[in-house]
Order: structure tokens, then C-alpha cells, then sequence
DNA sequence: ATAATCAGATTACTTAAGTAAACTTATGGG
DNA sequence: CCCATAAGTTTACTTAAGTAATCTGATTAT
């Protein structure tokens, strides 16, 4: 594979985003959507759309005379993908080291810290039949 | 404060890094330091400076007539700005979720999980007794 | 067939970022 | 006093990203 390493522009995150709840849509649709989502206008949607599809984010398909557009990329690859990188220039590739600069600042709700503990149960559990 | 919000590009961390290692350093240290260690020139690298003391990244002091350069931000504060930006981007704001989906693809080290139960076993700790 | 509308493409303008050349002081030697 | 260096400032060029106007070819309602 070759489509890892994508990274997105916080404007064409918020274009993915619409296509990864659901997809494929017209480009009248995506038009729509980011104009009430983001304010867009037309042209810059389309402008986004193209430049998505030139690094290979998105794809279009033309059967019906007018383009759709669909996601090339998961969500969760793009996500990862930034993740490292960021884990990378920020915390020395350290996934632990950015968890615990939150645990230390102490800004963690009760929920997340719930939801942290879960999940550090299902890694004990992967570990252990693993 | 209003320091907060700082982001920075790649080369400016670059920059950063090296003044965290240690400060206060000369335009001419810098200077050499980044040629060895990025092979940048010394414009790029007074650039840089100059665009870091704009938005209040680094100071100088002028005192000895050199120009001595020191961070204004501390590398903890960057980090979990530039984390707190890439979750609400690509995490829904969700650390968890972020974390579970490193698991999810198991490319974690034995020696990173051990460091997340570390982590996490501090952070029982503190909610523990907190 | 023809004007209004729609879809898509081309062009454009701005700011940020990477990278660096060129210019300007200041300054230590001769 | 004059020049080679050194330090710092200005200017510049390129690509990416945000944002959009404009143009052109297709479709449709009169």
C-alpha cells in the first residue's frame, strides 16, 4: 500500500469527515453540506474536493453523468497517521509519555479516565491470550 | 497567561528542541548547531529565529551586544496544545480513543505497554488519594 | 433555439512555511 | 583609516493551504 502517509489540511478534514459518515455524494451535495457546516462557498468546496482527489484521499466515479465522490482513505489510517507523526515530533514516538503529560495535567474527566482504564483492560487481556 | 496556543511548524521545533536541551544560546550557536543537525543554512536558521520571537515562541537579550536566545514556552505546553488539537481533529477530543486505537492495531512495544500500565497505575493512584 | 441554470475546470489572491541570497552594520586587524 | 569578518535585517522565491471569482460546457424550461 502506498496510501498511508496522507495527511490531511484542517479544511479537508472537515470534507473527509462528511464523506466518512456517509458516501458517495455529488458534488452539489458536498456543496451543500459545507456550506451549512463550515460557511464554504461553492467554489472552495470544489476546490477542496479536487485537491483531495489529487492526493489520492478521495475517488470520483462518473456513471450517471455527474460526480460522486467517495473516501479512498479510512478515517482510522488518517488518524493514526497524524497521530505518529505527532507522537513523534512531540513526544520521542512515546504513546505513553503523551498519556501521562495528560494524567499530569490532570485535566482528565471521570469519563475518560473511565474509558482509559477499559481500555487498558482490553490490552491486558490481548497481552495474555496474545 | 495567553502564551497557550503556540503551534509550531516542523522546523520551528527543530529550533525549540534544541533550546530546551539548553538556553540561552547565541545567533551563531543556533546557527551551527542547525547546520549540523538539519543541514540548514544560517538565513534559514536567523529566519527562523526571527519568525520565532514574533509569535513569542523564543526571547532574546542583547545584554552582552550578542544576541542570546531562550524559549518563552515551555515544550510541555507546545506538546499538549499541538495533542489537545490533533484529538479534537482526528479523536473526537477523546484521549481514550486515541489510545485505543493503538491498540487496536497492535503496533505497541512490549516496553510501551508496560509503560501505559505504568501510567495508568499512577493515575489510580492519584484518583485514588486525590 | 435560446436564455437561465448547473456542474466542473481554470485562474487568482492571501497567508504560512521552507529555504536562502543579499544587504547593512559593527568591528577587529593591519 | 580601510578592509575582511561577523551579526543581524530585508528581500525573495517556492509550495501548501484557505478561500473564492470566473469561465466554459451541458441541461433545461420557455
Amino acid at each position: 500500500m502506498d496510501e498511508n502517509n496522507i495527511s490531511l489540511a484542517p479544511a479537508e478534514w472537515s470534507i473527509m469527515e462528511y464523506l466518512w459518515e456517509s458516501a458517495p455524494h455529488t458534488g452539489r451535495e458536498l456543496t451543500e453540506a459545507m456550506r451549512e457546516r463550515c460557511g464554504w462557498n461553492r467554489s472552495t468546496t470544489l476546490t477542496l474536493l479536487r485537491r483531495l482527489e489529487a492526493k489520492e484521499a478521495i475517488g470520483s466515479n462518473e456513471a450517471t453523468g455527474v460526480k460522486c465522490f467517495f473516501p479512498l482513505v479510512s478515517r482510522d489510517n488518517v488518524a493514526q497517521g497524524e497521530a505518529e507523526s505527532l507522537l513523534s515530533r512531540a513526544y520521542r514516538g512515546s504513546l505513553s509519555l503523551l498519556v501521562s503529560s495528560f494524567v499530569e495535567k490532570g485535566n482528565l474527566s471521570e469519563r475518560e479516565i473511565d474509558e482509559l482504564r477499559a481500555v487498558l483492560e482490553q490490552l491486558k487481556e490481548k497481552n495474555d491470550d496474545g
